[in-house]
DNA sequence: TTTTGAGTTGTTCGA
DNA sequence: GTCGAACAACTCAAA
């Protein structure tokens, strides 16, 4: 029986028809449902720049939401503008009596969908918003103490037997497209879906690189991805290699269910699918932080290190930014960043710890730079990531989080095939000297082309020198601690 | 309440 | 080149 005679389900980064908790309850609760996605200006206005490849996989990802949700009988009803004035508008208009959107964990969104609410409930519509986006969310996994963890380890043993307490899929079974007894979709009053230009943005190399949007694409890489789950251990932390799963970008839009992903790897098992689980319980862990500890978006998770007394150095900044530091794999990195909008993980620790502990430059500057430029940007694993590489969320600690670039380099890159790839300007150089180019006999330099602080940039810190600033810089903060 | 064990992904040093 | 220990000692989570 349902409880409503209309609802309106209101799509934002979950892109996708099938094992969609809000469009289940929906149609769970009233008779006829419809659907609709808002290019949001109060986000689209903060993009640094109007060619995105983000705004492009939404909109490539809500053309195929449309074209599916037809194929049952409904459509999506895409607007441009304020979600926080449209929606309680719409839901108005339509008469529905509620609005169903998938909760999210960002401070902002909160705010946002807590004003959506207070609207709608001023018109006595109902706002619901089902966890869907994260296996576990806010309160379900806590300590013996009923807190929030903030430890990784303990967070993800007590997960996983959570899950496992649970039978193993009871959390990961998949939403039906129609709940038994439940309504209908309806297509919508007004039809169309706005161009990229009519949005204010131009296309990009989208295409070209291979990055297929919506539930199509998703369901090509993951299919693609559970072929090679049981070698994802060995070889994920090989930039030059395909090694990870290169799914980020779809669980960032919802074009993939983390059900899906969470029931397969625990089916699956075996090395390479817990390592894989792993990664997604991470996943978990930095939402429910985000979500209890909201102060992280803007300082750090311990509150000490606030006090860090970062350089203020905006060429070191732009030089890491650009991709001229002189450390190869450093360089290959943002240039893989940059022309792609994406990173492989192992360099994502890399860069990140470079910019903080060799620069001397905040993660909040790094951070800013990566929501600017990463496809799969994400609040809260973005944030989680940086804190984690600068040593001022959970578990830091300074002395072990400074990678050295030149011995990363020669362990996860050894015969240089990624560094070559981003910066074929080396390609020439021996792999003994790739990893530091700087360390080339003057000689050889002019010989294979190579002059260093000509053709490619001389080191712009020196690491061993970097290193012990660093390890000064928190000796400051935490030995002050101590005397206290 | 007190105690105990452990902490994603490392680096450097010296033998 | 390889190997084990030291790094520094705090905080968290469970028993």
């Amino acid at each position: 029986m349902t409880a409503y005679d209309a609802a309106l389900v209101w799509f934002r980064r979950d892109l996708r028809d099938h094992d969609h908790a809000a469009l289940y309850r929906a149609l769970q609760q009233a008779r006829r449902v419809f659907c609709v996605f808002v290019f949001d200006t109060d986000i689209l206005d903060l993009l640094p720049s109007r060619t995105d490849r983000r705004v492009e996989f939404i909109h490539g990802s809500v053309r195929e939401l449309d074209a599916a949700l037809r194929a049952r009988g409904g459509g999506l009803l895409v607007l441009h503008g304020r979600a926080e004035a449209e929606i309680p508008r719409l839901a108005r208009e339509l008469g529905v009596q509620a609005v169903f959107a998938n909760r999210d964990y960002e401070p902002a969104a909160k705010v946002r969908d807590a004003r959506v609410a207070a609207r709608l409930g001023e018109a006595g519509i109902a706002f619901v918003s089902p966890k869907d986006q994260v296996v576990f969310d806010g309160d379900e996994v806590l300590t013996q103490a009923g807190r929030p963890y903030t430890v990784f380890t303990p967070y993800r043993n007590a997960w996983l037997k959570k899950l496992a307490a649970a039978g193993g899929d009871f959390y990961l079974r998949p939403y039906p497209d129609q709940p038994a007894g439940g309504g209908a979709l309806v297509p919508p009053p007004v039809a169309g879906l706005p161009e990229l230009a009519e949005l204010g943005f131009t296309p990009t190399n989208l295409q070209e690189l291979g990055i297929r949007p919506g539930m199509s694409g998703a369901r090509a890489a993951w299919t693609e991805f559970q072929g090679r789950m049981d070698r994802y251990k060995a070889l994920r932390d090989f930039p030059a290699v395909k090694g990870v799963s290169y799914l980020s970008v779809h669980l960032r839009f919802g074009t993939l269910s983390i059900r899906e992903l969470a029931a397969t790897a625990w089916r699956q098992g075996g090395e390479g699918a817990e390592t894989w689980l792993s990664e997604l319980v991470w996943r978990d862990f930095y939402f429910m932080l985000l979500d209890h500890f909201p102060h992280v978006e803007r300082a750090c998770f311990k509150p000490e290190f606030d006090a860090l007394a970062w350089d203020d150095w905006p060429e070191g900044l732009a030089a890491w930014q650009q991709g001229r530091t002189g450390y190869p794999l450093v360089d290959a990195a943002m240039a893989q960043l940059n022309q792609t909008g994406y990173m492989h993980n192992r360099l994502r620790m890399v860069v990140a710890s470079f910019l903080t502990k060799d620069l001397g430059i905040s993660w909040q500057a790094g951070e800013r730079y990566f929501a600017g430029q990463l496809n799969d940007f994400d609040l809260a694993a973005n944030n989680g990531g940086w804190q984690w590489a600068a040593s001022t969320g959970c578990d830091a600690q300074p002395w072990f989080r400074i990678f050295n670039p030149v011995t990363q380099s020669e362990k996860f890159d050894p015969q240089g095939r990624f560094i070559r790839r981003y910066l074929p300007q080396l390609a020439a150089l021996p792999d003994k000297y790739l990893h530091a180019p700087w360390t080339l006999p003057p000689l050889l330099q002019r010989e294979l082309g190579v002059v260093i602080g000509q053709d490619y940039p001389a080191p712009i810190v020196d690491h061993a020198k970097a290193r012990e600033r660093t390890l000064a810089r928190f000796e400051a903060v935490l030995g002050g601690l101590k005397r206290v």
